[in-house]
DNA sequence: TCGTCCTTGCC
DNA sequence: GCAAGGACG
């Protein structure tokens, strides 16, 4: 049997411009490129119609598909990934693996029990940065630290881009494996049965980036650029999409940067997942009242712009930007229910849900996390109308019944469940 | 060391 | 004008 060399796609689902593939077809020969559908996170889904499943698995059938025009496949397996590289070692013989960073906690103990037991077979395990610009340890202050504070991260940042923009890696497809194609899953066998729900299309809407920082506040709008899930899985490369924010708009650039900065305080304290970064805000008395948080789940709040973001995120997968953090603050603050509760539930329902951004984002509108916003400013749901859905068009679209009797009251008096937001917080932590 | 600053706000 | 508190340099 010929030496193959697996190439592990894992959140980078693109043949172009991927780092661990370029080097894989640099440095071997032979290059099969392997994506495991992992069970363990599969069974965690509920929704057997789950969209991002949809999604990946229409990623791959492309990829196989691009991958057969080179004579070459796509090896998918089903199943728990240690126990996949178990079967793999002992069915080929395999040279060495090649993948992708990736900074999660449960991704890092993955790839450490696989990198040991490849090992013990003398089998290289190389992975590499690709997912982000700047990884782990590349953007510290003067004390040699970690940044907590987004701002001064950003400066560094940008100067370390602008000093040395990063370089497209074409993969020479030439050294890929050669084989007839393997069987490729349906989603039934995975299953799952296909979504319903619209994904958006993988382009770089060039006018919309450009006006991205005059026009991102306007949810009726909708000029944001639905490029989340394509960062989430990788479809799109980071590096193509920030040298071209850079050419556009600096503000979006600065959307990207948020994302890195919320992975590296991820990678550096991973103890986020369970716990708020401030770890004194985990004394907060939530009420946590689980009709009140069913009522907000399903848009029934009878604050039209909270219900709106709500029932637009449960039709579509999707919330736009300034409606997140709407919906957040008043879940939070006005019904003081753990920012926990919330980060599950946009997991759930979120098409570009990415753990290190959704839950840097919750503890950031909780008043929790790094670079909080304080606990005393809470957004007021009428106000953010104003502002930002004048002529209620955002919100006529998603609540048919707005003003009409059918639609709710508020559930909570805007001026009392500040005030006892204030008093909750303020007391506890003054503990 | 200490002054300045901190995503998108409210009253 | 206000509201903490700590990171940053």
């Amino acid at each position: 049997m010929k030496n193959i060399t697996l190439f592990w796609m894992r959140r980078d689902l693109r043949l172009d411009d991927n780092t661990g593939l370029f080097y894989a077809c640099q440095n071997e020969k032979n290059v099969l490129p392997l994506f495991i559908f992992d069970t363990d996170i599969l069974d965690e889904l509920e929704d057997k119609t789950d969209a991002r499943v949809t999604f990946i698995h229409r990623q791959l059938k492309g990829l196989h598909e691009q991958l057969q025009a080179k004579g070459s496949s796509l090896l998918i397996k089903i199943g728990n990934p240690l126990a996949i590289f178990k079967q793999l070692v002992e069915q080929h013989a395999i040279s060495a693996v090649y993948t992708n960073r990736d900074y999660e906690p449960y991704a890092i103990a993955r790839d450490q029990e696989i990198s040991e037991l490849l090992k013990e077979r003398n089998i290289d395990f190389l992975d590499f940065k690709d997912q982000v610009i700047y990884e782990k340890n590349e953007i510290l202050n003067e004390s040699g630290d970690f940044y907590k504070v987004y701002t001064p991260y950003k400066n560094t940042w940008l100067k370390k881009f602008k000093a040395n923009p990063p370089t497209l890696l074409e993969p020479n497809l030439k050294q890929l494996h050669q084989t007839d194609p393997f069987d490729f899953p349906t989603l039934k066998e995975l299953g799952f049965t296909k979504s319903d729900i619209a994904i958006p299309p993988l382009e770089i809407n060039k006018p919309i980036i450009r006006k991205y920082d005059e026009t991102r506040d306007f949810p009726a709008q909708d000029k944001t650029s639905h490029l989340g899930i394509h960062l989430r899985f990788g479809t799109i490369s980071v590096r193509k999409l920030a040298l071209e924010a850079e050419k556009l708009n600096e503000t979006y650039l600065s959307e990207l940067i948020w994302r890195e900065f919320f992975m590296m305080i991820l990678f550096h304290t991973p103890q986020v997942v369970t716990e708020s970064f401030k770890t004194k805000y985990d004394k907060i008395p939530w009420r946590n009242d689980e009709k009140e948080f069913e009522k907000w789940c399903k848009g029934n709040t009878g604050y039209p712009i909270v219900d709106a973001g709500m029932r637009e995120l449960n039709t579509t997968g999707h919330m736009h930007n300034r409606v997140r953090m709407i919906t957040a603050s008043f879940l939070t603050k006005h019904l003081l229910i753990d920012w926990r509760w919330g980060e599950a539930y946009f997991a759930k329902k979120l098409l570009d849900y990415e753990l290190a951004s959704n839950n840097g984002n919750w503890q950031w509108a909780a008043g929790t996390g790094t670079d909080a916003q304080p606990y005393f400013r809470i957004f007021n749901p009428e106000s953010q109308v104003k502002k930002f859905d004048k002529d209620l068009k955002y919100i006529k679209k998603w609540v048919k019944e707005f003003g009409s009797d059918q639609y709710p009251s508020p559930m909570v008096d805007h001026k009392k469940a500040r005030e006892r937001a204030l008093k909750t917080y303020k007391s506890a932590l003054d503990k």
